[in-house]
DNA sequence: TATGCGTGGGT
DNA sequence: TACCCAAGCAT
């Protein structure tokens, strides 16, 4: 439509258009997507995967995501498969991904699928909406993804997208209705799982963060950003509180025959549920950082250095202990033995506290 | 609306 | 190096 400026601004079926022919030319094959010339040929992608792959992704890179991917898919290929798993499976296979709150709500949206909904998941956003770990986001990707049901699905590539392409200026999270109003105008009736993931397709790999690829983008010519010269400007966001630091020590206690000592997290809270090494609290104090107290018993602990770990609210710093000991698991500890060390449900942070006091053991779960 | 919740890769 | 950021959810 024709601006007072004489400057003519698409309407928003034309952008959504080209973007969809980008889609179809340049789509990324991922392990968990239908391509659309198959879309186009009647198939449906299965809701299954398409909830896990959409799980896993919260928050998660795509690449980080694929393995684990195919670990869950092949071990449980369907929602009664997951629901007949174990919890403690479950967390294990997912250790290492993060949020793990997502592997807890993910068996129970399992379970009552399985066991309420005979197997099927909901087709609408507000059914999809009222299960576990599924919120705005998820609901919206599933029911348009996999049902192709006209959903706004707005994620980070989206925002990213929708305020670089209108040049808002309002701030996020702020800007989150007017990005929602935005793309509902660009919403094709007939391929919305499609649009959805052209979208974030288009966010991932052209209209990026750093130094977006503009030249290549499908919806340039309606591009306010681009127009000015300030694709980087957007999208603005709120500035963030700078990020606190906690200290404390970790203990690797190491029996003869190589097994090492763990306990369990409690179900609350960060790292919810997960194995650890014995370690101290974790308190914002500077001093005593390198201390031995708090040692889960006496034994010849020796300082084998320290661990930096960021978490999203504040970063943590651990003095490393080693020392051999035999003795029985304290109550609610076990020994884990080498061969069971790295299929623990260790997180990141305590395998790089492991690897700290034992450099020759080997603790990598994949690659 | 604000905060807590992981991790690894990119720049 | 020190950020930034990624297909967010629960409370």
């Amino acid at each position: 439509m024709a601006t007072a400026t004489g400057t003519n601004t698409p309407a928003p079926a034309i952008l959504t258009c080209s973007l969809l022919e980008w889609y179809d030319r340049h789509h990324r094959s991922l392990p968990w997507r239908v391509p659309p010339a198959v879309i186009a040929a009647g198939e449906r992608p299965d809701p299954y995967r398409v909830w896990l792959s959409e799980i896993m992704l919260q928050q998660t890179t795509v690449g980080a995501v694929k393995s684990y991917f195919d670990a869950f898919t092949s071990r449980w290929p369907t929602v009664v498969d997951l629901a007949a798993a174990d919890l403690d499976d479950v967390m294990k296979a997912w250790a290492g991904l993060g949020y793990y709150s997502r592997a807890r709500n993910l068996k129970k949206c399992a379970d009552l699928v399985a066991h309420e909904l005979d197997g099927r998941f909901p087709e609408t956003e507000e059914g999809l909406r009222s299960l576990p770990g599924i919120g705005d986001y998820t609901s919206a990707a599933i029911a348009a993804i996999a049902f192709n049901r006209p959903a706004v699905v707005v994620d980070g590539n989206v925002e990213r997208v929708m305020t670089r392409l209108h040049a808002m200026e309002t701030p996020l999270p702020a800007a989150k209705p007017a990005i929602r109003a935005a793309v509902r105008e660009m919403l094709p009736e007939d391929r919305p799982g499609d649009f959805a993931q052209a979208m974030m397709d288009l966010g991932a790999t052209i209209c990026t963060p750093k130094n977006p690829a503009c030249g290549l983008c499908p919806l340039q010519v309606g591009c306010l950003a681009f127009r000015e010269g300030k694709q980087e400007r957007y999208p603005l966001k709120q500035a963030k509180p700078e990020k606190p630091v906690r200290v404390g020590a970790a203990f690797v206690a190491e029996r003869p025959d190589g097994a090492v000592l763990l306990r369990k997290r409690p179900m609350k809270g960060l790292l919810a549920g997960m194995a650890e090494v014995p370690t101290t609290d974790w308190t914002a104090r500077q001093d005593g950082i390198s201390s031995r107290d708090g040692a889960p018993f006496p034994a010849d602990w020796k300082p084998r250095g320290a661990i930096t770990h960021v978490f999203t609210h504040f970063e943590l710093r651990l003095s490393v202990f080693h020392a051999l000991a035999d003795i029985e698991a304290p109550e609610g500890h076990w020994w884990s033995d080498p061969a069971s060390l790295s299929g623990e449900a260790l997180p990141t942070v305590m395998r790089k506290a492991v690897a700290a006091a034992l450099p020759h053991r080997r603790l990598t779960r994949r690659r």
